[in-house]
DNA sequence: TGCTCGGTGGTACTGAGTACCATAATGACG
DNA sequence: CGTCATTATGGTACTCAGTACCACCGAGCA
């Protein structure tokens, strides 16, 4: 592992600057608690004063622009058109993961230490449900007013932030080089388990019609050959749904196998 | 709100119980920054030092068994067979659940404060983390090797802490009055929609056979009305799945509507 | 009585974070 | 060029969490 000062994309006065490299330095030569903020000044010449000016304390150091990429990602959801919902969330999601693919090594570093150091494990962790909830609040909106739609839209939310996170960590752990296209098959993903339907937002529709649903998985077969199963699945849904109409709880989604 | 000494199912010495009583109390009156743990001590009549030895830190008296609760469900998890995974993931967040639910105001008095103090939220998510780290692990032994595996054992821990966590807090708001119930038909629609079929576990298959999977939503309706939809959606599905094979990730889920 | 031992209190220290003040660098304006 | 206001900076002193260490007290025991 290098122990050079990380490249990226540095956003911040000169001094903060010296001083974010000077930390990076120290924490990884002497680690995180043995690292004391005045040493940090010291080796960047500069005043113990100037350091808490810049940042609010020590785990600032390690996540400079938390608060602008936050700001960002909310900009974009209330930016978006009520209607594709799921898109605003997958360009704020992605809005997050360039920001940490832009920072290079200084991603790779903060990684580092934020897997051993549990206090600034907490911290990240905090980050990530910071986004989460404006996920969660954007989509929230967007779910109307049915029964189960705040969980609904919490699932999804996290599932949107654990699929981030999920291709980051594999980019921050070396194990891929493309991540923005793992991030788009895992987005998919996200989106095929939550979404309701390919052809648009069937949601906001409620349950009031008597329409149905039919959702496939692992095909290619004969469509007329999973009949006998869908006229099961059709009976199993509807006791399912008599039975979840007591509860005030989602959609009835039961699988079954063909025969 | 009540003032007194929160009721639940106190464990531990009598001095950390008036430690801990005493520390709540004055966090209620006072706020959690502007009350010192020197008050906290001379409150409970006791020395600085026994309180530090009591509880590692501040924070640590507002989550008093954590660790314990962790360890259960560690013990919950492995003592489960492998086959009945979601069972046994279920059981080990009702564990969790039940916890809470047995401090009573104690929990209700953490939440408030958890609410306005960012390093205890920050704590507190930091808790779930570990719990959600459990569940992914055990759900990853279950779930095979399959390409996609690991995200798909991260979405379903998360989904399962999420649900959890969606009942414990409409219970501590006091926005129901039976959480258990609510927590098994939100644990009854994650496991709906993460687990690949109610008749078992094909995920263990993999995806070799040609087979497929009939999932209907909102019945009812007659069977052959659908079958239009049907073809469709078997035609996209195929799609989809070869677009996805090149990914390398899961399975092809396409839901369509009905003519 | 003398002994150990677990629990306790006190004291002193480090280090993060805050408040406040003094001062130097900058830049606008006369 | 001088003066004033602004701004960034350094320094000092303080609070408080957390740690280390030592002294003590009381219970049990020989």
């Amino acid at each position: 592992m290098p122990t050079g000062s990380p490249t990226g994309s540095p956003t911040g006065s000169p001094t903060e600057e010296r001083l974010r490299a000077a930390a990076f330095e120290l924490f990884e030569q002497q680690g995180y608690d043995a690292t004391t903020v005045e040493s940090i000044a010291e080796r960047a010449g500069v005043g113990r004063t100037t350091f808490f000016r810049a940042f609010g304390s020590k785990e600032d150091v390690i996540f400079p622009d938390h608060t602008d990429v936050l700001a960002r990602v909310r900009q974009r959801l209330a930016a978006s058109a009520a209607a594709d919902t799921p898109t605003a969330v997958t360009e704020a999601a992605r809005l997050v993961l360039r920001r940490y693919l832009d920072e290079g090594d200084l991603a790779r570093a903060r990684y580092r230490l934020t897997r051993t150091i549990p206090a600034l494990r907490s911290r990240e962790i905090a980050h990530l449900q910071q986004y989460q909830q404006e996920f969660r609040d954007h989509i929230r909106r967007w779910t109307g007013e049915q029964p189960g739609a705040d969980l609904r839209a919490e699932l999804m939310a996290s599932s949107v932030v654990v699929a981030h996170n999920h291709v980051l960590r594999r980019w921050l752990r070396g194990l891929t080089d493309d991540p923005e296209r793992e991030f788009d098959a895992a987005m998919a993903q996200v989106l095929r388990t939550h979404a309701p339907s390919v052809t648009g937002d069937d949601w906001a529709d409620g349950r009031a019609d008597g329409g149905a649903t039919v959702v496939v998985l692992r095909s290619p077969v004969d469509p007329e050959a999973v009949l006998p199963a869908l006229r099961r699945a059709l009976a199993q849904a509807e006791q399912a749904e008599q039975a979840e109409q007591a509860e005030g709880n989602g959609r009835a989604t039961d699988p079954v196998e063909p025969s």
